[in-house]
DNA sequence: CGTTGATTTGAGTAAGATCAAGTCGGGTGG
DNA sequence: CCACCCGACTTGATCTTACTCAAATCAACG
């Protein structure tokens, strides 16, 4: 296991997100005010823990680049992974709120975190109100994210629930920049999805077997490519609408 | 069916619920704002649409009084519940800032909604920080309660699952100033109670069976009650941190 | 070359789904 | 008042999806 730390911050105005097509522009001083409010680059390496679960917030942190979960685990080890963070989501918002993270966070792949002041909230609020109001989005994107996992669980069957975390993740690694030809980067062990879908790793296996059989995804040297994106949304049952320019903070 | 229509604001300044103990003071200046931004008072009937799936956003809702839920259906009829609304609860955010609704809400009992006009949200970021910080808040709290949800869907057995949203939404009655000796209302059917956890009504009645015959809840006359709170969580491997004060808009 | 984590395969089992009736209570119309 | 209807709840029987346990394969790595 090798040291996590915080090191001097990545400079804004070179962020390799914010150009992308993805992301929303900002007004003038906006970005001057977010650079302002940056006190660190965080990197934890994979596997590790970048928030405890029940533990106090710590800072906010925008997701630089590496993948990241967020889940809650019971008393006997039995895991939920609510959702998945990929490079430009935003992360410790709850706990920065409700006081206490509800939920821990760790790192799939290595992964370089922007933290903010402790501040930075309630200034983004007194300061930047169109600002604010894009934390607020992020915030409601979260939830729309959870919302799409829950109707997965609850009641799409396996086979389903797969082909809809592929198409969903596939478009989001694409709008983080990721993707290269055909396929997306994809650092997933068939455990995590597993325990992001509610089912048992064995089944999951099965189950991606089936979907590489009929052809609709290939998964090979940590990419993921999906053959045919129409019929894996038609095995998923899952249409989104499409997505809207996202704030960055 | 009965009518549904909008009708002249109740007057927050008697609003029943703020008082509560549960419910965060307000600033000075902040009420007279809420209730300036006030359009009208809602009313939905039990089983009518408060909000359709996909449609584009109405209002901003504050649920006043009755229950309600945060639903999405798939074509063939399936249909899960990501939330019950109760007294106090705000609801139309992410349809605001996402510009379409993503799920649709339903009313269980009838419904009392206080409507907000359509900027009241970007007018709130603008002028009262603190509201708009409160508004964050709600939606980080919505997204809380969503993933304890997720976790009963996904890992959580039957058993667990009936026992926990039993506690959540009994605590949640009470604070909404729902309890009366030792039992809150209870309108939901058995049916809402499966689609909620991803489980079939059949099962789910036998699972509450169960719970009755070892004595744990009573459910008699549209209201729960519950005999032994700590057997309860233990059964339902549910423990949350004693809420804080929430806003209310 | 042994270790470790991820994936794969097989066999048996159980939680929960589905199908099919039947009960109970509260309306509604005759 | 009574017959009927409807929705919610209940019960029994059967089936299936997905879980559990166990072991084998495979690749990466020191």
């Amino acid at each position: 296991m090798r040291r996590s730390g915080l090191d001097p911050p990545f400079p804004c105005e070179r962020c390799p997100l914010r150009p992308l097509p993805s992301f929303k522009r900002l007004q003038d001083g906006e970005l001057a005010f977010i650079a302002r409010r940056k006190v660190g680059q965080k990197h934890v390496v994979a596997g590790d823990t970048v928030v405890a679960e029940g533990e106090a917030a710590a800072h906010v942190f925008t997701l630089l680049s590496g993948w990241a979960f967020r889940f809650k685990t019971m008393s006997d080890g039995r895991r939920q992974i609510m959702s998945f963070l990929l490079p430009g989501d935003i992360l410790g918002l709850q706990a920065e709120l409700l006081d206490v993270a509800p939920h821990g966070v760790e790192a799939v792949t290595d992964v370089s975190l922007c933290a903010f002041a402790r501040d930075t909230v309630w200034s983004v609020y007194r300061v930047h109100p169109s600002l604010a109001l894009d934390l607020t989005w992020l915030a409601a994107h979260g939830e729309r994210l959870v919302d799409d996992a829950m109707l997965s669980v609850g009641r799409r069957t396996a086979m389903e629930s797969v082909a809809a975390l592929f198409v969903s993740l596939f478009k989001r690694a694409e709008s983080a920049g990721l993707r290269v030809e055909d396929s997306v980067p994809f650092p997933l062990t068939q455990t995590l999805i597993a325990d992001a879908l509610g089912l048992s790793a064995v089944h999951t296996n099965r189950t991606i077997q089936r979907l590489r059989r009929m052809g609709l995804v290939r998964i090979a040297d940590g990419r993921l490519a999906i053959g045919d994106l129409r019929s894996l949304r038609r095995v998923a049952q899952y249409w989104d609408q499409p997505a809207p320019l996202r704030p960055l903070f």
